[in-house]
Order: C-alpha cells, then sequence, then structure tokens
DNA sequence: CACTCCTGCTTCGATTTTCGAACCACTATG
DNA sequence: CATAGTGGTTCGAAAATCGAAGCAGGAGTG
C-alpha cells in the first residue's frame, strides 16, 4: 500500500491545495518523520541500528517512514546505510532554528510552572 | 485526558531523554499540529473559523491540539479568538525556512520525476 | 416571547494509524 | 551445524483520528 505518499503538487491530507508546505506538513506531521531525519542527520544508519536510535521504534512504522520518506527524495539507502539526500540535508537544515527555540520554550516553561499566564 | 502533552523535560512519547527538541517533535509529529499554528500565525480565530480553514478538521481533533498548544504555552483563547503567544510566534518564526524550503522541493520533485536520483 | 443563527466545544461509534512481537530470507563467522 | 547480524514483512491489538450529531450559551429579529 503506496498510497498517500505526500508531495507537493499532490493534495495533502487535510489540504485539497497541494501547496508544497501543506505537503510538507502532512510529510512531517507524520509520527516518527521528524525524529528518522533528525537522527539521520546526525550519521546515516541501517534499519536496525536507526530503530535502536529511536527507542525502538515499531519497524512496521519505520519500514512506512523509510519508504515515503525515499519517495519523497529526501533519504536514499547506500551501501552504508540510510542517508539523507541533499534534498533532505536542505530540509533539516531548515528545521535547524527549531532546535534552538526548543531550548528557548525549555527555559521559558520552566521560568514560569504550568499554571499562570503572562 | 489531560495527560501526555509533550513539554520539555517530560518525556516524549519515543524519547525518555526529555530533551526539548524531542518534546517538540513530538508535539509538533501529531496530527494537525503545525498546520494549526501556521493558520494562527496568518491570523487569530476562533475554534470554528479554525476549523473551517483546516479543511474542515475533526472537531474533537482541533479541541485535543488547543487543549495541548495551551498547555504548551504557544497558544492562548483570547476575545477575539484563538492567538499565538509569544513563544508560538517564534516557533513559527523557527519553523519560516521550512515554506522556502518546501519550494525547492516542489521544484526539485517537478523537474526529475519519480523513478531515478540525484 | 419564540425563532434563527452563530459560537465554542463534547460525545461516541466508525475508521485509520501505530504498535510490537514474531517471523522470513539472507550473509557471515566459528 | 549453530549463532548472530542484517533488512525487512505479517498481523492482531491498542491508540489516535474522524466526523456527524448534539449541547449550552449569546446575539439579532419579529
Amino acid at each position: 500500500m503506496t498510497a498517500g505518499v505526500p508531495r507537493p503538487g499532490t493534495p495533502a491530507r487535510g489540504s485539497a491545495s497541494g501547496r508544497p508546505v501543506m505537503a510538507a506538513l502532512d510529510l512531517l506531521g507524520r509520527r516518527w518523520t521528524m525524529r528518522v531525519l533528525w537522527e539521520l542527520s546526525h550519521a546515516p544508519a541501517g534499519f536496525r541500528e536507526l530503530q535502536r536510535r529511536c527507542e525502538r521504534m515499531s519497524s512496521s512504522v519505520l519500514s512506512t517512514r523509510l519508504d515515503e520518506l525515499a519517495a519523497a527524495r529526501l533519504i536514499a539507502l547506500h551501501d552504508d546505510g540510510y542517508r539523507l539526500t541533499s534534498l533532505g540535508r536542505d530540509l533539516v537544515e531548515a528545521l535547524g532554528p527549531l532546535n534552538a527555540w526548543s531550548h528557548r520554550w525549555a527555559e521559558a516553561l520552566s521560568d514560569t510552572p504550568p499554571g499562570d499566564q503572562r
């Protein structure tokens, strides 16, 4: 069932427009997708190693995600395992500020404990 | 059911580490989450309007997502509807490069039809 | 007053996605 | 031969999502 891999120009889940950013949000909004990209950005990895790095995520979902990411041309399987393509590296780079943000977020939430509001 | 809202320091789905970026990937990796942030970044919106903007996404999930995003301090309900907090605006800004990337992605995929590689 | 229309949700059964242990096929090493 | 590693697939169970319907409240109209 290789149906419904998001691609720009293809209507995304929840967006009939086919706008590229909607396809991207659809693809990235699936469980484990960003995590897999994140892990591969640190080092290429084979199937089993990737699974171990992602706290032993379900192999069936990993298989599905790898198929989707490969279909989206973000990763490719080489001799030494899965690698980000140049398009994939580009995406991870675009996602880079997210890491910095997450630390600001952590700080903001710890400064003001869960309860009141700005 | 206020269980399992991702927060930095709290073990995320698929990451016991509690590292901020993992909590962020968990939160953002839930269906519709990024889309809701995306829509609210354009203009504040009430519940029903938000639902309409997101191709009539399921109201139950919208309700859940709004709770999660509010718990994460990324949005807050005002008189004129839901609004991004400063933390939320910061996140959307960090996600900004994603939009530019998605267009490069779209171009790359249309240049080279699904089949071969780099 | 009643009636209509909007709002922000909640409820709940149906559908889809994810989970995870088991399993298959293959290669290598002892 | 056994044992261990690889890249996966299979399939029943659990969890997440869907979506139509409903509820409560507020505003406007006649």
